[in-house]
DNA sequence: TAATATAGATTGAACGTTCATTCTATAATG
DNA sequence: CATTATAGAATGAACGTTCAATCTATATTA
């Protein structure tokens, strides 16, 4: 709508802030959780006044559902990538160490744990949290049933939906697994989810 | 020491009140997370004065502390039971339905996502928790080895880990499945959780 | 047994601090 | 000059924790 953009500020440089905001809030929240972060600590580590935090955002909550949404989009769009994959079940299958590491990295695991964890309590967290986890599922039983079909499997429904639950709660799994478990072995946790996956897939009644 | 114990009280007293402040507190927790619940509420639903509490717990950590310790014993008591089962590769086949039941209970899921996200961030739970989970995996491994030894495989260490990160991911992340889909199908989680764990169990190189 | 002493349980108010949020004033921008 | 960005002080509620006081019940004494 706004004609002049001769200067990259005009809308861009309020979201630039709000990103400044929402990047030092999220390093807050990784090291204190949610309810252990101060307004006066993310204004400090954004390198702001704690007033000019409420210039962009209304209040706490809202940053929090911002960061959100923000990493829900994220793995959103990589659930959505295996879709394109010529072999699925090879994508799945040569994939899964990205999906180990990045699962695996302790700083992204303690803020998506404290994600869900809010998500059990706070309704409003637990919407937008629903709402991205309902599209996610939804593409990857696609994948899986087109997938299925092609190699001549009958599936019902109810199958296809315990076979995506099982791969999430395997990957979602590591992000706890993560934490108890500081010093696991990354490699041999590849090795047995590659072989766990692909019987998955080609699994017959 | 003491020889007078014709009341129930002496030192059983003070530990029933212990145990209430837990539950109250566990409750509370549940509700409202560590740090999103104050002393007074704890207090107001153990049904006792704020000051009270101080009277049988240092500080708030030391009572989130004694619910989380509680909470791992547990646990470890849930894997040690496996390890006694004549054919471990059956009992965890026919257990899985337990063990996919406990992880799905919402309100257990909550209390479980809170304490690591807890323990992701202060040592003192990190402690506590990594402690636990290392005696879980031990006796994971031993009664996965035996198992697998008894039907003639021979693993690396590396693998038989491997094998037991997966399934605690597996069983863990239905913690997560269950705030992130509460509508999720448990009986079909059931069946695809009961063949990968018999496939799991009875893989060849 | 009646009277007193003592220990521990329990209370609720008070403390100093920190919190999220709002208000006010100044600086920068266009 | 008008608007927006920004800072920082101000506000009142809520926090965890402490503490002096009271209540309850058992033990001691005479």
């Amino acid at each position: 709508m706004s004609v002049t953009l001769d200067h990259p500020s005009e809308a861009s440089r309020a979201e630039t802030r709000r990103a400044q905001i929402r990047a030092a809030a999220a390093d807050c929240f990784r090291q204190h959780g949610f309810h252990g972060t101060s307004i006066a600590q993310i204004s400090k580590a954004a390198g702001m006044s704690t007033g000019h935090i409420y210039h962009y955002f209304e209040n706490k909550e809202a940053i929090i559902a911002d960061i959100v949404a923000q990493d829900l989009e994220r793995s959103l769009t990589l659930t959505t990538e295996l879709r394109s994959a010529s072999d699925v079940k090879d994508a799945m299958v040569e994939r899964a160490i990205e999906g180990v590491e990045h699962n695996l990295d302790p700083s992204s695991a303690g803020l998506q744990l404290e994600i869900v964890a809010e998500a059990a309590r706070n309704p409003h967290i637990a919407e937008i949290v629903r709402a991205a986890d309902r599209a996610c599922r939804g593409s990857l039983a696609d994948t899986i049933r087109t997938q299925r079909q092609a190699a001549g499997h009958q599936d019902s429904e109810a199958t296809i939906a315990g076979m995506v639950e099982a791969l999430a709660a395997m990957f979602e799994g590591l992000r706890i697994r993560t934490i108890r478990n500081p010093d696991l072995d990354q490699a041999a946790v590849v090795q047995v989810f590659r072989r766990m996956i692909h019987d998955l897939l080609s699994q017959t009644p």
